[in-house]
DNA sequence: ATAATCGATGCAAAATTTGCAACGCTTTGT
DNA sequence: ACAAAGCGTTGCAAATTTTGCATCGATTAT
């Protein structure tokens, strides 16, 4: 788009922080660049950059417009894929920012089902905790969230929630299958494996802890969701998880049961979009098919 | 802003409704227009216009475009008005639709309260029926409706609802004027000068008078509430208003009351902007101070 | 039939954008 | 203390883009 072009030259200014870096990115001098942005500054009515003397950073005013800037971009790619689908052909591309709960069963059949009947779509999925899962939609990088317990939820208009119990794994055949409910007290003379403070399932899990008393000492602290899987069967550990991100016990190669309403309260696992954004055709489509799905989950869920 | 030079020649092809005449408008050439209409739809991916014989006109990808311009104009006009806050310069324009009761008293007081605080704003204030005012909105074309009994409601978002009760107005010592409370059988038996089907008033009223199997057939319909309120003590006859657009009956030089509310239902006084969209800061504050000035007004009805 | 109006196009003139070289300034490294 | 390197900025000529003029082909109105 040629007469977004000045937006494109700001943009790569912010990126590279001064106009020599984003003159080479552009192919562009460093006068023709610098003369854009000025001349820029000059219809807008305020300078939008300060003049540091290691090069250039947005002022006030500057953030405001990059705010105008990326809603105008996206805007017009939502009426792009509107034009498109109203000449027949449905393509398009859909972003979607993602707790790693999704990744290894529910996000990949969700994606096959819609790209089989519309294969012109692509897909970025974006692996974010919750807090950046909700920068990502404000800033118009992704079209939705899927995320565990978001945390600030302003900007966030939810699409549907799905509530989940936060589940323990542990290895075959340990003691913590037994007994007709899993307490917490239970998994905390166990060896601990718990994601880091980032994630949704630690949260729940200190707030249960103090409730009782006692303080969450894991032997392993990570951010990755298969690594906490992996690893309890190794040293008889005990790890946590939402269940959407796992198989059936007699399937996953492990054990896993639901801790104790009473004792972890469950979190809600929340779709959700870019509060009063119009979605490009493709990903709105898509977010009812997520809402339908998930809405099928808690039919299981509750029968 | 240069930038948005190409979105000016659209809308300047779209009113024109030819390139020629559009060419006259912007003083360009025909054939430079043409030609950065076809670079734009070349851009694009698709024509935006249908070539008729006798010109040419929005085909649906150029109605949504035209959406999208609208869209972006209005939010880059917000982005301004906003840095020219934050530079301290309160400047501003604010475009207001609103229903012709507001225009006597309120508006013009809350507007001059306004510009004793921030004199730089200036104010555009269109009178429109309901309907009228919320398609206003939807096309960007006001800020604020001020409206009485809207009719959509959809891409309308209420900042604040005030009840009105309809008033009936009379000459000064007209019977209506006895009685503990004003019954609308009793206004039925006297010449009715009511305003046309488009106003929320008038609505309420056959609503009211099919209830009790009754019609309204008015001597004089008009659009004019001034004329209404002027004509009743011309020709002892009876009119409706609500009570934002009157002075008390006793500085009023006529007699007005409220209908019953078991005839009547009141309705209500909406001020509301279009769904989803940021304001400019001006317009934003301008609406925070008129639901104070509303709410203020309930208090006084409840007192 | 004829005139009028419409959008489209080839080509040269006008306007804008770009690249090059150089300047003044501040920070960094020795 | 000094040189080197990095930054944004500016004058001027070349390159690119936009515009105006004349004209064509097609359709509608008189």
């Amino acid at each position: 788009m040629r007469y977004l072009r000045t937006f494109e030259l700001i943009e790569a200014v912010v990126r590279a922080g001064s106009i020599r870096k984003a003159a080479e990115d552009t192919n562009l001098t460093a006068s023709a660049l610098n003369r854009r942005i000025q001349g820029f500054e000059q219809e807008f009515g305020w300078p939008i950059f300060e003049r540091l003397p290691r090069g250039m950073r947005l002022n006030p005013a500057g953030e405001l417009l990059m705010h105008h800037i990326r809603l105008q971009r996206t805007d017009l790619a939502r009426v792009q894929s509107q034009v498109a689908d109203l000449s027949g052909e449905r393509r398009g591309h859909i972003s979607i920012a993602c707790s790693q709960a999704l990744l290894p069963y529910f996000l990949p059949e969700q994606i096959a089902i819609y790209r089989a009947v519309h294969p012109g779509v692509t897909f970025s999925i974006n692996v974010r905790d919750r807090a950046q899962a909700e920068r990502d939609l404000a800033s118009y990088s992704s079209d939705l969230a899927l995320v565990f317990e978001p945390v600030h939820l302003v900007e966030f208009d939810v699409l549907y929630a799905l509530p989940q119990s936060v589940h323990a794994v542990y290895p075959t055949g340990s003691a913590l299958d037994d007994g007709p409910v899993l307490r917490l007290r239970d998994c905390l003379n166990h060896r601990l494996v718990l994601p880091t403070a980032a994630y949704g399932v630690r949260d729940l899990l200190e707030i249960a802890a103090t409730s009782i008393g006692r303080n969450l000492t894991p032997t392993v602290e990570t951010e990755s969701f298969d690594l906490i899987r992996h690893y309890v069967t190794r040293e008889d550990a005990v790890g946590f998880q939402i269940p959407i991100g796992l198989k059936p016990p007699e399937e996953a190669g492990f054990g896993h049961r639901p801790l104790a309403h009473q004792d972890v309260r469950p979190g809600q696992l929340l779709l959700g979009q870019m509060k009063g954004r119009a979605l490009p055709v493709a990903s709105a489509k898509f977010g009812q098919q997520l809402v339908a799905a998930l809405a099928g989950l808690a039919g299981q869920q509750s029968a």
